[in-house]
DNA sequence: CTCGATTGTCTAGCAGTGCTAGGATCAGGT
DNA sequence: ACCTGATCCTAGCACTGCTAGACAATCGAG
């Protein structure tokens, strides 16, 4: 028995191993560059050991898009946490998102641009990704204004951070005046 | 004299072929596809010829990416040349760029998720580029409201416009409550 | 303590990718 | 009819994700 406990232990370690140095190479040197011979010559394992924990390259992004939800998640609630007024709150929220968006690269990349084999908007969403949906709409429900379904405006408002960070991104548009932008789009979405 | 300016014709024919072959292909199975050897074998040359006509694949997704830019800024234009209504023309404009995003995923991409090897909004930017830009700057200056640069507030428009297209093609957005969601977003960005 | 079975891991290889060097082939001008 | 130069193709490079099969280490039973 313990030696088996023992076995699953190391299995599990290896596996966040494996995860870990996938988003660390992503961070450092985008996506294209985390093949899996570099991740496995990284973990010191040889390629199949990746096939042990997971289907296919794919799987592994997968997996560092949930691990980065819950962290994306979080940083949302500590920002909106300190605010008290509401639109105050989705200011602080829309620049949280962006920010996350800008600083974690990779693992933005991981949740809404590659194929993790992720399912979303649907009742088999994995739980970290709905409950990052969760994170965003506790704050803007509150200025979606009468009338207007709450899930419906979170989808509304996201899709635009969505846009703004994807586009800043990919040099379509100039990181100058972020700011200025943030500000236009939380003043004419949300009703105060 | 007219024998080079036949092969130079004869050129100018073999490029357009690569693009349009290379274009077909990305519409009807996606970008991943487009490998420089089907693509080849499509316009019946060998793999080298397409070195002579671009740099690399990210060359011809380029061509692609301009030659779709025109369509797309000529689409915009007659959808809102049809209205009257400064925000009529908005929302218009908004289903039209929707619409474009929905049915030309491969210039869609080609264009916006890409890497192309153009660059935007600066000096040197190709022109359907810019003119694509300003066709959307064209109806929605109209509604920035007082105080606001029309360039700015096309900026934001137009991310919100992209998050929304590209979420909804990954999945990430149900599209059932498309029209909605445009509706929401020209009533609280634009000021009529 | 030894022996067979099982588990785990690695080497080697497949079919595919973008891209290129070098040789063959064909047309043009003299 | 010849030489020259442009044009094109074959073959190959180093890489990708992924897998079959050989090998070794470990385990439980006798």
């Amino acid at each position: 028995m313990s030696t088996q406990e023992r076995k699953q232990r190391e299995q599990a370690v290896r596996e966040r191993l494996i995860v870990a140095t996938a988003r660390e190479l992503a961070e450092q040197q985008g996506w294209d560059a985390v093949t899996t011979r570099r991740l496995a010559e990284r973990i010191e394992y040889s390629q199949p050991v990746l096939y042990s924990h997971f289907r296919g390259k794919r799987e592994i992004i997968g997996a560092v898009a949930l691990q980065g939800a819950t962290e994306m998640a979080a940083a949302m609630r500590a920002a909106t946490s300190a605010e008290d007024d509401p639109r105050a709150r989705v200011t602080a929220l829309a620049r949280a998102y962006l920010d996350f968006a800008a600083h974690h690269h990779a693992v933005y990349d991981a949740l809404f641009q590659l194929d993790g084999g992720l399912t979303y908007a649907q009742e088999d969403t994995p739980e970290p990704l709905k409950d990052a949906f969760a994170a965003l709409m506790e704050s803007l429900s509150e200025v979606a204004g009468d009338g207007v379904d709450p899930g419906l405006f979170t989808e509304v408002f996201w899709a635009s951070l969505h846009g703004l960070a994807t586009l800043t991104r990919a040099g379509r548009l100039l990181p100058e005046h972020a700011e200025v932008r943030v500000r236009l789009l939380v003043d004419r979405l949300a009703i105060a």
